[in-house]
RNA sequence: GAGAGCGUAGCUCAGCUGGUAGAGCAACGGACUUUUAAUCCGUAGGUCCAGGGUUCGAUCCCCUGCGCUCUCACCA
């Protein structure tokens, strides 16, 4: 990348920036002025280390349940989110990853150094109080502060207290905004961790052992995808960020480890919208001698203890409906789906192309198997509600995977869905050399290069002929896991930093003017 | 990548076929010792996303660019 391609900001967002800036001064100048006060009264405005201060959760638990009773010393810490006046009384909300509690400072009972302290504070700083926990004469739990610590000074202004932090770009651009202003976004983004945890958890208690593979790939397998391009300097080596962490996986279970998995960010160079991000995290998991049976098992169990970690209740809301995740999750072959679904037979290749050119699609040179899943994903995917696995994939659409027995024209292949969303694809795996190496260069009419799961690596047909056991493999898409299971219909609403669009760095479209 | 909509004060939002802008909260000054979206009085705060065009005059109409949102396409 060259240094003209950043020096070539449009006239645009010169004068925002510079806007900004004129604006800023105004709230940050009123600030600074409190931040030198605080300074003259000796205090730090930017904080110290401030030891053995309790969760506010843990603090209102505390709390006495009487109006009058005085309960016990508490140290906490955390950011003010309002303040109310009244006389000499002053109320303050302070807010930490926990939750929110009320400070009370009386002018009456504060030394004269405090109140003046106090006084510098604005909305937004970090402070630690020393006080004791009582309520008011409104039964409000609060902190009656008796040291207060500056921790750090904000110098900008926190967004509106009531109607919170809306534009969707600010939300996404500055999300430690949107963390402070919407309470419940800490909780949201605490509950996709402990999804993970509970994967993570789940698998140990099974001897599955996790590993990290490279994400600088050679050859972008393992998924039908367009890989992101990037390049190594010193070996001046083309690379693509990985699609799958599929084949160095099943090169691990080569080498004789059994039970195998990887949680990682996956890269696909496809577009952006509400259920996809060009970077998101799925987890694939491998276990020798196990087959896809052995894997819809444990999907279930991997789901069903995740939703118990953040959840009393297997029924969970989605919008308007509710999903039920009790088990057993049915289980439906691709072929009776079809047949229920676009109502006729996947295999009556006449009844197939008719149905096709209803849909438009185009049929001329496209393979049979290719035009079927064309129409599946129209007719079948939306009536998914689930959840509900689908089986037994046709063969020539899964070039990694195992054909049934005494049934090759049918992949041991099942997909799940709930609500119409494909949450995670399982295989039982292919361990047949020769067979991996033909379907690698088994390129289905009508599938372009990058819609094809079909590339060849040669390195991991070398692989196979070592000898891979029988196995099944398991990939689930973690975001779309975490959105189904917290009630979010934007994968926005679960990525902490989803790909946005360079505030500054002109796109390559804007600086073509040399 | 295509189409539609949106961009007004720090934040949330009003703004009538075109006559250069308002509210609430926040800020600043003041009153008030149990408030909790506190209340009351006063003050200040704007390149109406950017550039160009039409017009006597543009936040408003037209064109271009930038960004966001939604729908569609590709994909998980």
């Amino acid at each position: 990348m060259s240094d003209n391609e950043h020096k070539n900001d449009n006239p645009n967002k010169n004068n925002k920036k510079n806007k900004n800036k004129k604006k800023i001064d105004r709230f940050e100048k009123e600030r600074l002025k409190k931040l030198e006060v605080i300074e003259e009264l000796g205090h730090d405005p930017w904080g110290q280390r401030f030891d053995d201060h309790m969760k506010i959760a843990q603090a209102r638990e505390l709390a006495p349940a009487e109006n009058g009773e005085t309960g016990q010393d508490v140290r906490i810490a955390g950011r003010i989110m309002n303040r109310r006046k009244a006389g000499k009384l002053r109320f303050y909300d302070l807010k930490d990853w926990s939750g929110r509690i009320q400070l009370l400072f009386s002018r009456g009972e504060l030394p004269e150094e405090q109140w003046s302290l106090m006084g510098q504070l604005d909305m937004g700083d970090i402070i630690g109080i020393d006080g004791k926990l009582k309520r008011t004469d409104s039964g409000e739990i609060s902190v009656f502060v008796e040291k207060l610590t500056i921790l750090c000074k904000s110098l900008t202004q926190p967004p509106e207290k009531h109607h919170g932090l809306k534009d969707p770009e600010i939300l996404v651009r500055q999300r430690y905004l949107d963390l402070i202003a919407n309470d419940d976004v800490i909780p949201r983004m605490l509950n996709r961790t402990k999804i993970i945890d509970s994967i993570r958890q789940t698998l140990k208690g099974k001897d599955f052992h996790e590993v990290e593979t490279p994400v600088l790939h050679a050859i972008a397998g393992g998924a039908a995808a367009r890989p992101f391009l990037t390049h190594h300097n010193t070996l001046d080596m083309e690379l693509f960020l990985r699609i799958a962490p599929e084949l160095h996986l099943k090169r691990l279970m080569v080498g004789g480890i059994e039970r195998v998995f990887e949680i990682g960010r996956v890269f696909r160079n496809e577009g952006v919208d509400t259920t996809h991000n060009p970077e998101f995290t799925m987890i694939e998991i491998y276990q020798a001698y196990g087959d896809y049976n052995s894997m819809m098992d444990l999907t279930e169990e991997i789901v069903c203890n995740a939703i118990d970690t953040i959840s009393d209740t297997r029924v969970l809301p989605w919008g308007d409906q509710t999903v039920d995740f009790n088990s057993p999750w049915s289980r439906k072959t691709y072929t009776e789906l079809f047949e229920e679904h676009a109502g006729c037979d996947m295999n009556d290749h006449e009844a197939v192309l008719k149905l096709a050119k209803e849909l438009h699609f185009e049929t001329d040179g496209v393979h049979h198997d290719v035009i079927v899943n064309e129409i599946f994903e129209e007719k079948v995917e939306d009536h998914l509600v689930g959840p509900v696995f689908v089986i037994d994939y046709p063969a020539s659409l899964c070039p990694l995977t195992k054909r049934k027995k005494g049934c090759p024209e049918i992949a041991e292949r099942f997909e799940l869905f709930i609500q119409g969303m494909e949450l995670a694809n399982a295989y039982t795996e292919l361990n047949d050399p020769r067979l991996q190496e033909e379907l690698f260069e088994t390129q289905l009419s009508g599938l372009s290069d990058e819609d094809s799961m079909a590339k060849m690596d040669t390195d991991f047909v070398k692989a196979l002929k070592v000898g891979m056991p029988p196995a099944g493999g398991l990939g689930i898409g973690i975001d779309r896991l975490v959105m189904l299971l917290t009630n979010k219909t934007s994968i926005r609403d679960i990525i902490f930093f989803p790909l946005v669009r360079s505030e500054e760095g002109p796109n390559s479209k804007k600086s073509d003017k040399k």
